[in-house]
DNA sequence: GTGGATGCAAACTCTTTGCACCTTG
DNA sequence: CAAGGTGCAAAGAGTTTGCATCCAC
């Protein structure tokens, strides 16, 4: 995937301007505005690469498929709305997280989960 | 899944002995030694209702299929090693992470999972 | 005896892959 | 023009569901 495609360019255009972990669906859905009739394959193509050269980075949540966004957002983690299903950023990282670890134990990398209620649903 | 039978007894027999989160197949693999002949489709039925229950808690984490391990096991956290695959339980937690949200999100659970190399796999 | 539980297989969802055709450089 | 990218459809992996049968109560 080293050629210049729209396609490409679309998944990339996309993925900058997305405020939130996006999944391939939702990526495609925004792509189709740019390039109609393009495939969910070259989506998933695409997430594929731009992930494996360190471009994205994946972002896993329990029961659902696997979310994308930019690898070059500042550290941070995800809040998942119980009640709409969205997803957001949470700047920021808790202290001594990597100290949980016991002793023996190598720690390069974590993840913090938030699971509750956004501002949009608790305020109807 | 209200009445006893021996399918759900050995699932929960299963979940009490394990050390580690499960997948379903693993659950399986084990009930098997129980209750010869039993279907993988029994087993992702009683960890359904057991987990609806309150009584089996999902584990994600990136790159997998759902895991299942006890509800009552204290509150605490998850270790993959990158090199073996395992998943180790990490007891306690971090102080102030649900305290990262930001202003109006309302925090009711979280998940933190560190990732890094095991003490079997850092010493060889 | 009766309704819930089970095993099997088919259905579903999400993701990947094979292939003929099209596009970039 | 050649190498690589694309869309479509089929193939896979994991999970759920329909249904006839079986078993706990």
């Amino acid at each position: 995937m080293a050629r210049n495609t729209g396609q490409k360019d679309a998944v990339r255009r996309v993925m900058k301007a997305a405020k939130r972990p996006l999944n391939p669906q939702e990526v495609l859905e925004r792509a189709l505005a740019d390039i109609p009739g393009m495939g969910i394959a070259t989506v998933y193509r695409h997430l594929k690469s731009l992930n494996e050269t360190g471009w994205l980075v994946c972002v896993d949540l329990p029961g659902e498929g696997t979310r994308f966004e930019l690898a070059s957002i500042a550290h941070h983690h995800h809040f998942k709305c119980d009640t709409c299903e969205r997803v957001f950023d949470v700047p920021g990282c808790a202290q001594d997280v990597e100290g949980l670890a016991p002793d023996g134990f190598v720690v390069d990398r974590h993840e913090v989960l938030l699971f509750g209620v956004c501002p949009d649903c608790s305020t109807p």
